[in-house]
DNA sequence: TTTTTTTACGCAATCGTTGCCGAGAACGAT
DNA sequence: ATCGTTCTCGGCAACGATTGCGTAAAAAAA
């Protein structure tokens, strides 16, 4: 099978030792100039490449970081990754990824598979089922790094890249208000999520802010995160038989999002005649939907970025790190037809003719 | 910082030799059963893994495979991941991503970093710069396993897993005759992929076998694939401009076809009234667009699965592989609006009259 | 010429694990 | 009592690369 050239290669060939040809690879002065010429023209003729699992077991590092996420195949995560891959590929890093499909136990076998000595660190954002969080709390005390992002939590002390949530959250619901929406219904997913908390938090304080009162009903959690599109599809269903129907749906995730508006679809309603739309999403594709979306984006490659460089920072730190950041960004409502301008129902008609 | 427990140190606490402690671990016959309990009480208590660098030093092995696509941000890719990774994970292989951006030098630089013995074998879908594949030709004569999947080359004989592009070309085209166009355009990435060649293989046979004429000027190649928009949107303009204006477009990529909708609707066309809209493309939200989007659709997690299911079986055969497969799989084309039957032209009038 | 310094290299340990060989004890068979 | 066998276990080497230390030979200084 296939087998690459060693220093010991080298060595035999040449006639010298092995502690010589690693020497003189790495330019020792300690090594004659003649020899050094020999061994490296020897190396680049035979295309020598040091073992980087010799040098991993030597180092005690693998440079390599591992990623945890519930799914790749959603555009908030590829892009991440995308930030990641480009960070750690310039740092000399390989990334590892996993997937936990949104399930705890998945989410435990990742992290003690990948932190049992195959990488130098890890980025985490927390699956839709972990409510407890000893699989990390037990690396990190031991001193091994990880870097929370998007889904963290607050029970670990270290570094953390989010997005500014609560104004997203926030910003989303006022869009809808300035718009003409009133009865504003969130659909949102498991509760015990930091992301999920925290737009909540937000959409509360807008309705609080404009003096509309919080309507519990309007609230819909989906504890599977839109992955059951039947879950999503009942929330839905039970919103618009509700008797004081909403008008309008702030939903909270990218997959909930587009399901959200199928099911809508699906149900018959117009969007935005019957029930405006805005949610969280950052697929490039929400602005050709019928209709086109309002969508809050977030700045899914910055933060796979920013993340990627805290972890290295952590990893390549000489000391044990004591001092931890919380970075956050902002998320952009950008604008379109599905939360277009109220058109003001039959009845409002005598306020006008007050007019 | 991090440091786990290794067999050395259970050796030293229980005064035994690293040999015994490895051999009770493993629950060799040889270590009587009391020893056997002891050490592995221990090892649990202590939670000892077993070092897999140290392991990979020693099998010559990494038990993880390295994937070289040209970005991850792209349903196709994230759908083809996906099914790597489940394999991967059920056979104990971790999942080493890399991108090249469809740029030749830095697939060359991955393929190069990779196979370097931090992988046992490589899952590669070809960059649209390649044009040459010493990198790949090289490696693979050494007997490293390599596992091409949807952009692949004839030029190296190994494992293949393809869509029937050939097919799906045929299909999509086949599909917009029989909805009533004639006059197709053909919109595809760099000439010299494979996925490009078969796709435009596909088109001119259905138009042959309709005996419609071939348009030389109908067929644009954008070679970044759609990565840069402009080169995309100078293709659409420069086919609307014709003095025989197309009547529909077949678009032969996934960014392509959004890129191509994007740009059909920045000029103002309607589809599909002024021009049908056919287009390869994996986005789940194809069908919630505006208009909704006639797709060819590619298994792309079974395609992720059977090269890494495949390119295990490379990996773990104890001989040299020389009987190689190509594993075709089939697209589908799933018809939804932007590609409904034609509405007859007022000159064809004249022949219902005759009628 | 003798002593000191410099040059240029080799030896061996190390990282964690396992395979191979062999040692010592216990035990039954002769 | 002696031999052979079996059962347990330890020592050594190896995987590939790096590195501190030691040292022979050559060069320089005395």
């Amino acid at each position: 099978m296939y087998e690459a050239i060693t220093i010991k290669d080298i060595a035999k060939a040449l006639g010298l030792s092995t502690s010589t040809v690693s020497r003189a690879l790495r330019g020792s002065h300690e090594i004659s100039s003649e020899t050094k010429k020999m061994v490296i023209e020897y190396a680049e003729q035979f295309n020598y490449r040091p073992n980087p699992i010799a040098l991993s077991l030597k180092e005690r590092r693998s440079r390599s970081i591992g990623v945890v996420v519930c799914e790749i195949a959603n555009n908030f995560f590829s892009q991440a990754i995308n930030g990641i891959e480009s960070v750690a590929y310039n740092r000399g890093y390989h990334v590892i990824i996993s997937q936990s499909h949104e399930s705890y136990d998945r989410e435990v076998v990742n992290v003690e598979h990948l932190a049992s000595r195959s990488v130098d660190g890890l980025l985490v954002s927390i699956s839709a089922e972990t409510d407890h969080f000893e699989h990390f709390k037990n690396l990190h005390d031991k001193g091994f790094p990880i870097v929370f992002f998007d889904r963290i939590t607050d029970t670990i002390e270290t570094h953390k890249v989010v997005v500014d949530n609560y104004k997203g959250g926030y910003d989303a619901t006022q869009h809808l208000i300035d718009a003409g929406y009133t009865k504003i219904a969130h659909l949102t997913s498991a509760s015990h999520l930091s992301i999920s908390r925290e737009r909540l938090e937000g959409y509360k304080a807008a309705l609080r802010d404009n003096h509309i009162p919080l309507n519990e009903s309007y609230i819909k959690n989906c504890d599977h995160g839109g992955m059951i599109y039947k879950e999503l599809e009942d929330a839905v269903k039970s919103l618009v038989n509700l008797k004081d129907k909403p008008d309008a749906i702030f939903s909270a995730g990218d997959r909930l999002t587009v399901s959200c508006l199928a099911a809508l679809k699906a149900i018959g309603l117009k969007i935005p005649d019957d029930i405006a739309l805005v949610g969280f999403s950052n697929s490039p594709l929400v602005e050709l939907m019928n209709p086109s979306l309002t969508a809050v984006k977030q700045p899914a490659f910055e933060m796979g970025q920013t993340a990627t460089e805290l972890l290295i920072k952590l990893i390549e730190s000489k000391r044990a790190v004591t001092e931890f950041e919380k970075i956050v960004l902002q998320t952009e409502v950008v604008v379109k037809d599905s939360s277009a301008n109220k058109i003001p129902e039959k009845n409002s008609k005598t306020k006008r003719v007050v007019i």
